[in-house]
RNA sequence: GGGCCGCUAGCUCAAUGGCAGAGCUGAGGACUUUUAAUCCUUAGGUUCAGGGUUCGAGUCCCUGGCGGCCCA
């Protein structure tokens, strides 16, 4: 405590003792001159190959072949002349390291108890062979500090606080091995639904984060201030008004994965900022989309898991195989309550059905929201199995296309799987001046001050006036996709997801 | 938004209102075949923050912060 050995920048007194023995190591290499950052190490060869090539060498035996390696130093086992490490690179493989007195000189090796903690991220030269206990190993003739780390490991067998995994996430990648494999996961799901809409002749686009108005999703957006254009702008809440600017276009198959955002709440299942696939063909419709989005989502699992049946981080298997489900929301009602629910019923009775329930009624929602909700309330939980669920109140679904044979209803599915609403699509409304109304409609709940409705897009309603061919679409989450492929929460799906300030 | 639970050493956790502890980690020492090595010695604390009750508060009360679970 009384020794100066940190630099003057440091608050040393601050430190805990075992942030300032590590950086009094950095400070001893630097004073020793030797690099403790150094801008290359040797490294002929990964951990990941050394396993390969020499996975089936017997208990005991010397190759001859001399390698350096790379890795994080995980284990220490140190012995008077023998020293033992286990080193773990990115992709997660283990291999040991050995330094002997005869091999790298009295010097080294003290200098090697002296300097390296666990943490550390070190290269070691020397020739494979296997130890008496036949563990494949690297024998070293010499080592260096790839990086000394001044922050000791955690605990390496006891998990750490959910707390800590999510606002320090590299801790949690270093130390939890589950927490690399789904960053991996999520690359090889975003990787396979592009695949999927590629093969489909889907194009993929970019469309503004940045918008002037919001709309394309009922919902708060956040908002933000161009200096240039002296102006506030909206972070996107969908991407879907411009995406069907590109089918009026011609662009007849396009989809775009990419963040929206949304002002609201934040808990297990909702980010403020989420990844979302859009995918709109022309010429299509609800009942296209709703088979394609099956196909995706098995793809994807497929891609993950090498079968339609993927595993949960908890164990239980999930079956995501074959036809899936497919159910009205009237008809689902009408079963949950055992009464007859249609579009037709009128909002007194669905009210007197929702006190029935013990559901709360706002005043203010039509009969539309109101099913909604009473299926939200009943039914939606329930749907563990992916289901479809089709056919929604006009009401609630400004921007979908009419039933084709029931008048009130609309040509849109929503899919729920583990009982979250996962998709949904619709057949898409190509009318403009059924449009408009509605947007305007719309409008007037904006200015009325409700912050989720949509705000009148003159540009857009100009694009649907050129005409846009008869479509079908479809939006699902990304991370929502992922829970569902992985059981895992939503901040773990999410690489780094936001957190309130320390 | 409401209810409940939690926040103590670098990490994971203990501690009837009565001396703040353990394991791992760290430091010093022993060990040339270890696998979360072992053995001996030892250091480490603004108990989330701020008030209050009390002879005495990690513990009880109040306010706030952060997190988790359940409900809306």
């Amino acid at each position: 405590m009384t020794e100066q050995n940190t630099p003057a920048t440091e608050p040393a007194e601050d430190l805990p003792e075992q942030m300032r023995v590590r950086r009094a190591k950095r400070d001893r290499m630097l004073a020793e001159g030797v690099q403790p950052y150094p801008v290359t190490v040797p490294r002929t060869i990964s951990l990941a190959q050394i396993r390969e090539q020499y996975a089936e060498l017997p208990t005991d035996t010397a190759t001859g072949d001399q390698v350096s390696v790379t890795g994080r130093v995980i284990f220490i086992r140190s012995g008077g002349k023998l020293c033992f490490v286990t080193l773990r690179e990115g992709d997660g493989t283990e291999l040991q390291a050995m330094l002997s007195l005869d091999r790298v000189g009295a010097e080294r090796l003290e200098e090697w108890k002296r300097l390296v903690d666990l943490g550390d991220l070190v290269a070691v030269t020397g020739e494979v062979i296997t130890s008496r206990r036949g563990e494949l190993s690297v024998l070293a003739d010499s080592w260096s500090m790839s990086a000394k780390a001044l922050r000791p490991l955690p605990v390496a067998h006891k998990p750490l606080s959910e707390e800590t995994r999510v606002r320090q996430r590299y801790v949690d990648l270093i130390v939890r091995p589950q927490a690399r494999d789904t960053v991996r996961t999520r690359a090889t799901v975003v990787r396979s639904l592009r695949e999927s809409l590629f093969r489909r002749n889907y194009l993929e686009v970019e469309t503004p984060m940045l918008q002037l108005l919001h709309g394309g999703a009922t919902a708060r957006p956040f908002v933000t201030h161009s200096n240039a254009l002296d102006t506030d702008l909206y972070l996107r809440i969908a991407p879907e008004l411009f995406l069907k600017r590109a089918v009026v276009g011609g662009i007849d198959r396009v989809f775009e994965i990419n963040r929206n955002f949304r002002n609201e709440g934040m808990d297990s299942t909702h980010s403020p900022e989420f990844a979302m696939l859009e995918a709109y063909q022309a010429y299509a419709d609800y009942n296209v989309m709703q088979v394609q989005t099956r196909e995706w989502i098995q793809e994807a699992a497929q891609a993950v898991a090498g079968s339609h049946v993927v595993t949960h981080h908890d164990g239980t298997e999930v079956d995501l195989g074959g036809e899936w489900n497919q159910i009205t929301l009237f008809g689902a009602i009408s079963e949950a309550l055992g009464e007859e629910v249609t579009i037709e019923t009128d909002l007194a009775q669905l009210q007197r059905y929702a006190e029935k329930v013990q559901l709360g009624v706002d005043p203010k929602w039509s009969a539309g929201k109101l099913a909604e909700e009473l299926f939200e309330h009943l039914v939606q939980h329930t749907l563990q199995a992916p289901t479809f669920v089709r056919d929604y109140p006009e009401q609630t679904a400004p921007l979908t296309a009419p039933h084709r044979e029931t008048p009130g209803l609309t040509e849109k599915w929503d899919l729920y799987v583990g009982g979250f609403e996962l998709a949904t699509a619709y057949s898409e409304l190509v009318d403009p001046v059924v449009q408009r109304e509605r947007l305007h409609a719309q409008s007037l709940l904006a200015a009325g001050g409700d912050a989720e409705a949509m705000q009148l897009d003159e540009d857009f309603l100009r694009a649907m006036e050129y005409g846009m061919p008869p479509s079908g679409g479809m939006g699902m989450g990304i991370d929502r996709l992922l829970m569902a492929l992985t059981g895992l929460g939503i901040r773990e799906t999410i690489l780094f997801p936001l957190v309130r300030p320390e």
